[in-house]
DNA sequence: GCCAACGTTGGC
DNA sequence: GCCAACGTTGGC
């Protein structure tokens, strides 16, 4: 079992969203960068954590708790010509992108970025380091743990 | 909207 | 294999 910070933007699929959608869960399909990639492909198991973090937004932060719902399997969308996910040099032989599916589990009083970054436990977060641009990245169980102790109001 | 940081591409 | 150019991310 494992412990994940996973990026959206609220304009593409918000926790709201993921609430309301059937069975409150969503393919996190799109990720085109090898290292998150590879944690989805090689890392990630069905029941695994995740912080669910909004960003490109006016307050960027946790926003909700998510957990891994499927195994990873190959991104539709990189075969979809009408996708702008799109990638001509993958096909159904040898995909090139992968992704889980994303369950929702509660949303919370959003954790703000400034606020996780007062707390020194944290300061090892990726999320919290200078130019992270990673979208998905491994949360330590301590820092999971206390974020969950000392962060996380319903 | 700005721009720093980063990943990828492609010429050589 | 180097590295400049380019496109993207994402906080502010």
């Amino acid at each position: 079992m494992r412990y994940w910070l996973m990026k959206s933007e609220p304009s593409d699929v918000s926790i709201d969203d993921l609430a309301n959608l059937p069975d409150q869960t969503v393919a996190w399909y799109g990720v085109r960068n090898y290292q998150a990639r590879n944690f989805m492909r090689d890392q990630m198991c069905k029941g695994d954590a995740v912080l669910f973090y909004h960003s490109n937004c006016a307050v960027p932060g946790i926003a909700g708790i998510a957990r891994v719902s499927s195994p990873a399997y190959p991104d539709a969308t990189q075969f979809d010509r009408n996708s702008k996910y799109f990638d001509p040099k993958a096909t159904q032989e040898t995909p090139r992108w992968f992704n889980v599916d994303v369950q929702w589990v509660k949303k919370i009083e959003p954790i703000s970025l400034a606020e996780l970054r007062r707390h020194p436990q944290l300061e090892g977060m990726r999320v919290l380091q200078r130019g992270n641009r990673l979208s998905i990245t491994p949360v330590d169980p301590a820092e999971w743990r206390f974020i969950l102790k000392h962060l996380v109001r319903d």
